[in-house]
DNA sequence: CGACATCGTTATGTCTTATAGCAATCGTGG
DNA sequence: CCACGATTGCTATAAGACATAACGATGTCG
């Protein structure tokens, strides 16, 4: 079947993320955990204390959206109240622990991606896509 | 804010799908069509006479979900059954001149696209998204 | 002090996608 | 030539992600 769209960039570039995604979906399932909910925890990890609004807005998820994510994430997180209307959050120890164990999923994975690009374009894709981004 | 995340290529590609996706979604919104209904269009218009199935196994659509695209697809597409069972599906002349709108706007962005990443960048993204992709 | 922004949250609607099932038809091996 | 497994188009439905609006409470700044 002639099939002209992937000559386009943008149509890879969404193909890819979406055939990516899955696969990392599938190994962190094994550790319970969601793409979205390793997100948080990395970002608690490196800003204790940080608000969930805050960690909306650096991930593009809703404040709304986030009562739900925290919820699932319930025991791995402790809020410590930083004045009357913020909460900040941390990681409890279960969530240290259960972050290490997503860290190392995540990295197989990321070390498996970039194995899977030719060697030649391996260290031009981090910066176009940044690019692309921002 | 510390973010460890867009060090990760998993990561950076997944979010300049998203953004990308969005920025094309709205020019699209222009012409009325969603990026699915370009794709299944010039599908169609690379090989007419496909059927809705052929057309669901290339675009990762399910069998079931190629209903409501079609339907909205409808006086854009032409349907000319090939047995009993199956149906061919050709491009309207309203069709082909709504995918020569589209096919416009598309290359607009795409061409937009290539000029954001840095040139000694360039030549390497779509290679190593395909690596990722297959 | 007062106007305005922000926080966490509830509720709700929409959109996308997956799943299961159905009747009709096709193609193929025996 | 025909019975059986696969395929087609489709309906119905469920699940999930996501946006919007609104709320009371609280913080901030002129």
């Amino acid at each position: 079947m002639r099939d002209p769209l992937p000559n386009f960039p943008g149509y890879a570039l969404r193909r890819a993320a979406n055939a990516t995604a899955a696969e990392l979906a599938g190994k962190l399932g094994e550790v319970g955990l969601r793409q979205s909910d390793v997100s948080v925890l990395m970002l608690i990890d490196a800003n204790p204390g940080v608000t969930a609004s805050a960690i909306g807005r650096q991930l593009d998820i809703q404040r709304a959206n986030m009562v739900p994510v925290l919820k699932r994430l319930e025991g791995l997180i402790d809020r410590v109240p930083i004045d009357g209307k913020s909460q900040g959050l941390e990681l409890s120890a279960a969530g240290r622990a259960r972050l290490a164990e997503a860290r190392k999923v995540v990295e197989t994975f990321e070390a498996a991606l970039i194995a899977r690009v030719p060697a030649e374009h391996r260290a031009h894709l981090l910066p176009a896509l940044e690019a692309l981004w921002r």
